[in-house]
DNA sequence: TACATACCTGACTAAAATGGTCAAGTATAG
DNA sequence: CTATACTTGACCATTTTAGTCAGGTATGTA
């Protein structure tokens, strides 16, 4: 089990664009230099922030992008949905031919795995942009 | 993110171990059959789990697999690491071009992947294969 | 002793996911 | 009208996953 990068850049993305919008969008420009992600990988991964409404975009020169809500707003679970950083453990709908379709007869490990993804999901929940924001006061890069 | 099958085998096929090993060793061929894993993959994972001495062994005929310990002292840690499964978030070691080598200066999300790292393992640590032998009790297959 | 059973080992592979790059746009501020 | 910056979609190399296959080796039983 392991996590993507594309779900670690999305949030460092999102603390740096937090940081920095406050007068003006933020180019993705500057958020590549400032974090070190390639450009087009960024574009990739704001399209998706955008469908899900989490970043508002503008175009054109001084252009960019801002969040379109606020910090406090902004939850872990929301960031890694849209870039489809989900935390699927088990798929026993295609096993059905053993037991394992997901209702009456459940593989014997299906209600651990359950129970493993609302643990870790009600930590993506209850972190908002606002709390890495916070603890990123006295540790600034 | 997620998990592999490599990881829920392991569980599954440990479940079922836990629950025929009473008297004598129980074969792959039986948990394979049971569990619908391919007694191919089954070795191997096995092979891992006896290396990491959760598992002993048995062979010719009559052999198998037995518990090394008790299944209360077994934690799906254990499991785990034992198929190389583990939780690993960030790998910013490699990236210390910027910023992040994991010592003095960390990515503004280094601390996030920590606390989601033990957030995850402390239920792998609570959780025993005793724990899902009960709760299997009553949702017997 | 032979043989079936079951563990043991390592090489190999098809398919999917990952982590990007590349090319060709479109919109807009100045 | 031009530079900037978002937008879209195709493409690709590498790695990981989830196995398969082909050989073994050990051992209880007949």
């Amino acid at each position: 089990m392991k996590l993507t990068s594309r779900g670690r850049y999305a949030v460092m993305a999102l603390v740096d664009l937090a940081r920095f919008d406050n007068v003006n969008p933020v180019s993705l420009r500057d958020i590549s230099l400032r974090q070190g992600i390639s450009l087009d990988y960024l574009e990739q991964i704001f399209s998706k922030l955008k469908k899900d409404q989490i970043v508002k975009s503008t175009r054109g020169t001084q252009g960019g992008y801002v969040l379109s809500k606020k910090p406090n707003e902004i939850k872990l679970t929301n960031i890694f949905q849209a870039v489809d950083e989900k935390v699927k453990t088990v798929q026993c709908k295609k096993d059905s031919k053993k037991g394992c379709n997901g209702k009456a007869t459940k593989c014997i490990t299906h209600n651990l795995w359950d129970e493993l993804e609302s643990h870790i999901n009600s930590f993506f929940e209850k972190k908002s942009l606002e709390d890495l924001l916070k603890s990123n006061k006295e540790n600034r890069l």
